[in-house]
DNA sequence: AGCGCATCTGGACGACTGTCAAGATTTCGT
DNA sequence: ACGAAATCTTGACAGTCGTCCAGATGCGCT
């Protein structure tokens, strides 16, 4: 072995284990930002959430925003795999519309704080420029996860959506965002009036045969 | 005139004269909200918007919370005077679908900044538990309004609406909120999007005759 | 074993925060 | 015009913030 490929596999296992730790501290950001919202998380408070001191953090990160930064885009990645696992496979127009509905409520509960962290976030985008860009682009993804669910829906229903894509994302969040926010306010029916209007969305987006 | 009745006059002259300062205290702060957004708006930055020094905000408030709503009760006052305007009299269905489009994107244009300090806070609300209420109430004028102007519409095309107010409200602003998004993203065709797709929810929302 | 580098700690720094109070200034009825 | 009450300014306070750094600690290699 020559000690060009000897320094090769010392770097390359020194970058695995940077990257280790820099996902294992934006988790930990991820959990404190999910609790007390962007406003509100120090890094100090992050380091308190990890196993490391507060000094760590610019070891591994520029500064504060490279932190949210490298977060948000983790966060996008759990987005996909929770989205993704809603409707795994479903044969017919009402299995796929319940299990649409039925995963809608489940994460609504379930990882209630982490939505609202996204709220949060997508409005932190509206005065912060430099997030701007990571926000569109995770809003893009669930666009697109939203988008798949539905042509398929329409196809198990044998028409074509008529409405496009942008559309019919924005109301299917409006009707969630307003789900979590009643939700939090411990409001009844936050989840059954959530169900009921996520089934009655898609059965409008089809037109009637 | 007794002096319990000049006592009176006076308590109330001053009475007014009180909450004149705190309404143009809030306006500061309002101004200041929209322009930084929660997390990075200082009492010191809002006395620097206004003709005052820093301290006199504890001689009007409690501490900043009260501030902070204070400033909320009155932003929804403008809120209801700007979607009020949208739509005064409109004889015919398609022409109060046009006005109620057009009065959005002029508001999405002109109030922008005032927009997303109320998704801003919306968002707060998620997190901490005294804005809840207020947000709340909020949140149900708006949707009061929209329902105002979605009912007339049922009424002039002779057909009731059969969509719940509040699925209706969180569709509108489910299309609002991305419209705003794009608009701050300077992505074309924020405007003309949201025009469109304002009409096309709209005619969706009535049963074809 | 001992060297060298990666990793981590804990404290210090200046800037900023919300809050408060003492005193200066203005207002206003008499 | 005088005095009291309302109003406003200014500076101080105890914290917290992001950032940085000198030094301790750990680990892998020879």
């Amino acid at each position: 072995m020559s000690t060009a490929e000897k320094a090769d596999r010392v770097s390359r296992r020194q970058v695995d284990k940077f990257e280790e730790r820099r996902r294992e501290l934006a988790a930990a950001a991820l959990t404190t930002l999910s609790e007390l919202g962007y406003a509100r998380t120090s890094l100090r408070e992050i380091a308190q959430n990890s196993s490391f001191s507060h000094g760590v953090l610019h070891y591994y990160f520029r500064d504060k925003v490279d932190v949210i930064t490298y977060c948000v885009r983790q966060y996008k990645a759990a987005c996909v795999l929770r989205y993704d696992q809603i409707v795994t496979t479903a044969d017919t127009a009402d299995g796929l519309a319940r299990g649409f509905a039925d995963g809608l409520v489940a994460t609504l509960v379930e990882d209630a704080t982490m939505h609202r962290l996204w709220y949060d976030l997508r409005s932190q985008a509206l005065f912060e420029e430099s997030f701007r860009a990571d926000v569109t682009e995770i809003d893009a993804t669930l666009e697109r996860m939203v988008w798949r669910i539905v042509s398929r829906y329409g196809e198990l229903r044998g028409a074509p959506v008529p409405t496009p894509s942008a559309m019919t994302y924005a109301m299917f969040d409006g009707l969630f965002q307003q789900a979590l926010l009643r939700h939090f306010s411990a409001r009844p029916g936050a989840t059954t009036d959530l169900h009921a209007s996520v089934l009655d969305l898609l059965g409008r987006l089809v037109p009637r045969s």
